[in-house]
DNA sequence: CCTAAGAAGTTGAATTCTGAACGAAGCCTG
DNA sequence: CAGGCTTCGTTCAGAATTCAACTTCTTAGG
């Protein structure tokens, strides 16, 4: 007799589904990350500048930023030296915690989120948003919140 | 006068629909990544052996895999070496084709595929497909289709 | 206080990824 | 069949990412 569980192996309509979503996962991902391109930022940088510029006094720590951004300590850490570079962002000292750091922006960063900010956009609406009817959309955020909510529970260290 | 067009920003509602599309996106991702770990695959390597193992003969050219799986064809060589030292692949040349090369899955490559096939499954059943309803599965798939589509002209080279 | 455990960030080496340049082979067109 | 395009796949150099120390500081216990 067969002792083994035997997989629950999906369904066409189950397998379709989920290679559409990797599909538009990717292909979104990439055509971000390019219309992105001419104004020399990925889709990292960009979304480092988000989260900066809707933080409190536009810093953040960097752990903080590195939860928000769903990234390792050590890759934030380079990220954040390499936008220094580049004149976005600055590391400021923590007072109540001198382990701490902050990530801030700078005058510039503030400038080219401002420069940057329509573009993206419209590049989000013109590849994703406005595709889908507002129907659609509010189905699709009622579907992926406890997808979402499920991961958060899930998630270990990065 | 005003010149300039007003940016069309996202309403409230269209934002967090995209900001939960995002963090499911790169949640999931990490999430199977790390149920892939434990037999030492990465989700490219997987997505890989998918493709070869459906494939006629468990075979594809190296461009063909490289469109089937949307990465460049520098990358793609990249990674097949690696799999290759992994004894999950072997290249082999095209007759018909003399610059042409098949990846072509080895016995290795198929046992694995059959080893870890159901766990993958199962991982994406449990993070994934049984959070959602069938309707639900079926409604994100006609939402999303037309995007993959829309994108699927759009891409440019990788 | 003093110490051990843990948290915040950084660093450096090894790995992977990107993008451009390249050689080799096929495909036109005249 | 020569000339010039294009395609196939690799390679190289530079950039980004991972992983495992490591330093510094905080905090909790005794």
């Amino acid at each position: 007799m067969e002792t083994e569980t035997a997989t629950n192996w999906l369904t066409d309509s189950e397998q379709c589904a989920w290679r559409t979503y990797l599909d538009v996962n990717r292909m979104l991902t990439h055509q971000m990350e390019k219309d992105l391109q001419p104004f020399g930022l990925t889709n990292n940088d960009y979304e480092i500048l988000v989260n900066l510029s809707e933080a409190e006094g536009q810093r953040l720590r960097m752990s903080d930023l590195a939860a928000a951004t769903l990234q390792s300590k050590s890759r934030l850490s380079h990220q954040i030296t390499r936008m220094e570079n580049a004149g976005l962002v600055r590391r400021e000292n923590c007072e109540s915690d001198r382990r701490g750091l902050f990530a801030v922006l700078t005058e510039a960063g503030v400038e080219t989120m401002e420069k940057v900010a329509p573009h993206h956009v419209a590049s989000v609406r013109k590849h994703f948003i406005d595709l889908l009817s507002s129907e659609a959309l509010s189905d699709l955020r009622a579907s992926l919140t406890p997808v979402a909510e499920h991961l958060r529970g899930h998630r270990g260290k990065l």
